[in-house]
DNA sequence: TCTGGGGTCCTAGGACCC
DNA sequence: TCTGGGGTCCTAGGACCC
């Protein structure tokens, strides 16, 4: 009775979130391989943004590109991605979730963290399922944890539609032998070098000793990749609104672009893309950013500090030039960008 | 398989200052 | 004379996430 009210951390993950909010206005291509992204051109340059679960057993997944999964999955129906769509429907998702009572952390269109205090965490977890579906028709998956590192790692094991606890009790019985980039903030880059020093799994990462990785990872990485291999996380669930550190706007070109004129064409064209952002989040840059792929996928990035924080479109689009004209620019170019670094106060 | 677009955070090296 | 040492800022690159 009363065994105790305890303090969780949730974490709530939208089941395929892309793909089911198309379905619900496609409600007859349910059941079938949907993949969204790009215009919906299966031939173009670009990548899946979202796969439904039919088409990822076909081995098509978010990131894949389209012309990859086209050729994996030709039956598969290719849709364009809609972000007004989706950004609509997280806000739905959020405002629902906002009504619960936690601290309610945004963490991305599709998930976010709520930290509660119960003496039922599955019943909380389920209501919060249940409120969810009842108002936008959307399934989510309930990840319990003792912290964010733990609740967000339960929240993959609970798909589709479950929950699944994640803390200190079942941590190594559920994580050990897993891949090191089980982990979030584990990706294919760090276990590849992991594994080349007899790491693989998250057990033999949390036995490493912390001193033994910050020669290779840095003085503060290092450490925590063994802090990850235990669950460790001291991060708080905040509710403090979002404040970008940036906006930026980038293209990649169907075709490789190999004249300067319309390289400088396209920045001028992001520049002001850019400064509508600025004005829209009514923030101002300090810092313009310039960023080139070439033709074997070398990305740089050379940037201009303004002379005084701005939005306004033309000393914004003079850096842009500016740094543009630093590169080389000696190989054809696939991806040009503009990025914006905001004052911070 | 020929690799988007939106971001965040960390690191290393050099400049600069005392 | 044969060259300190720490702090901080700036910049480019890299890893990661959704």
């Amino acid at each position: 009775m009363l065994s105790g009210v305890e303090r969780v951390v949730l974490h709530i993950d939208l089941d395929q979130f892309i793909v089911a909010v198309e379905l619900l206005r496609h409600p007859e291509l349910r059941g079938r391989p949907v993949l969204v992204g790009g215009s919906g051109d299966r031939s173009e340059r670009g990548v899946v943004a979202g796969a439904s679960y039919e088409a990822r057993e076909r081995g098509v997944r978010s990131g894949t590109p389209l012309r990859t999964a086209a050729s994996r999955c030709p039956e598969a129906v290719f849709l364009p991605a809609d972000r007004e769509t989706y950004l609509a429907a997280s806000a739905d998702v959020m405002g629902v979730l906002g009504e619960l009572g936690g601290v309610l952390e945004v963490a991305g269109w599709d998930e976010a963290f709520m930290l509660v205090d119960t003496d039922d965490a599955e019943q909380i977890a389920r209501y919060v399922q249940r409120c969810v579906h009842d108002r936008t028709a959307l399934n989510c998956s309930v990840g319990i944890g003792d912290n964010k590192l733990r609740a967000k790692l339960a929240s993959g094991m609970a798909k589709p539609a479950g929950v699944f606890r994640l803390d200190v009790a079942n941590w190594v019985e559920v994580m050990s032998e897993l891949p090191t980039d089980a982990l979030w903030g584990v990706g294919g880059k760090t276990a590849k070098k992991l594994a080349a020093r007899g790491i693989a799994t998250v057990a033999e990462l949390a036995r490493t000793p912390m001193d033994d990785l910050a020669g290779e990872f840095g003085p503060n990485i290092g450490p925590w990749l063994v802090a990850l291999a235990h669950g460790y996380d001291s991060s708080p669930v905040t509710d403090e609104p979002f404040r970008a550190r940036s906006h930026g706007r980038e293209v990649t070109f169907q075709r490789d672009l190999h004249e300067k004129e319309p390289m400088r064409a396209e920045v001028t064209r992001l520049a002001r893309q850019v400064c509508d952002d600025l004005a829209a989040d009514e923030t101002l840059a300090r810092r313009v950013v310039v960023k080139v792929r070439d033709s074997r996928f070398g990305t740089h990035t050379h940037g201009v500090t303004l002379g005084e924080p701005t939005r306004d479109f033309e000393p914004i689009e003079t850096a842009a030039q500016q740094a543009l004209g630093r590169f080389p620019l000696d190989r054809p170019v696939r991806l040009l960008g503009v990025r914006a670094e905001l004052t911070r106060d």
